[in-house]
DNA sequence: CTGCACATGTAAATAGTTACATGATTTC
DNA sequence: GAAATCATGTAACTATTTACATGTGCAG
């Protein structure tokens, strides 16, 4: 992302900002825990991303402090909410939506080595669906607190949806299982 | 990808290769009705990867035509197979998945909005729920001749699974959206 | 005789991750 | 005093998409 076109890691900063002031670490820690499985960020993206919204006019740096810690922490202006408000009100282009699963290429290719290495690949996506829905399932007592904050459940919901599609995907896999032996 | 070592681009190419021998513009049709939805491919990986393959001999290229016109056919060699097997049977380097939704960071950050632009964003997931199983569905037929060819459900399977996946999506929408109104 | 699908390829741009580099503060 | 976590940043690399370039053959 070059000159002054905004991109969607832009509008991922201002909206975390736009619930209250932070540093890019915390953008970072508090993506990790909400964002993370469905929109992945980076430091690599956080710290020149948000130098640039500072640069936009988007964003401004207020000096702030964590302990004894110097840390810089960044809040959203009237013109980056605007600015998100109307991101948010466009409708996205095309579908806005791409998945990657390695694993499920290999089970849409595993008629080519076999039965056994067949029920492996199915054995080890179910346990990723197991992992991942017990990720999701622990970080619902942290988002809850969030969205009895906020007074809204919007983050909440999307956390729940999170879970209902990867309990179906786990299902899927189940059925598969079951069928295979 | 540089050098001898194999990418995850490289073995979507086997994988089809491994059924039978095909040309790059094959491949790429090919995957836009079927992979596509957990995992796309460009022309721009194809041919360059395609040629790659041949020089490591795990492919190789057969004068082909299709009416009057040339093309380039590809077919796997033995070693192809033996490499594809092995990459098959090897356990998946961490969780191989990824996925980026637009849309669904917009539901995320909605609040900062308001309750029209959620239902806006709700409304709009909804058609692209309904257009993608509409489209998934679509496959279906084709992708059963498949199966029935070469006496196996798999692919058949991960197509259905991705149909169940999304339904489970397009219902929690409409969950929202009932709750909204 | 025109437009569409077939067909192959490269170059440039874009997006994103990972590795590196550095250092402070807190907790055990 | 060692380890973990907090904290910020850049550079290099990797992966992938998009745009460009070119041409054939078939169907209406």
């Amino acid at each position: 992302m070059s000159d002054n076109e905004l991109d969607t890691t832009s509008f991922v900063l201002l909206g975390f900002l736009a619930a209250h002031p932070r540093s890019g670490y915390d953008i970072k820690s508090h993506a990790d825990h909400s964002t993370r499985f469905f929109w992945q960020i980076s430091y690599g993206q956080i710290y020149p991303e948000l130098k640039r919204l500072v640069e936009l006019g988007l964003a401004a740096q207020q000096p702030g402090s964590r302990g004894g810690r110097t840390r810089n922490v960044y809040h959203i202006t009237a013109k980056g909410r605007a600015a998100l408000k109307r991101w948010l009100a466009l409708p996205t282009t095309s579908t806005g939506f791409e998945m990657r699963d390695e694993m499920l290429l290999k089970l849409f290719f595993s008629d080519a080595a076999g039965t056994a290495v067949k029920q492996r690949i199915l054995t080890q996506m179910q346990l990723r669906q197991e992992a991942l829905i017990a990720e999701l399932r622990a970080m619902e007592p942290r988002v809850k607190d969030i969205a009895a904050s906020q007074a809204s459940a919007t983050k909440l919901d999307v956390l729940k949806g999170g879970i209902e599609i990867h309990q179906a995907y786990l299902d899927f896999l189940k059925g598969l299982l079951k069928n295979l032996t």
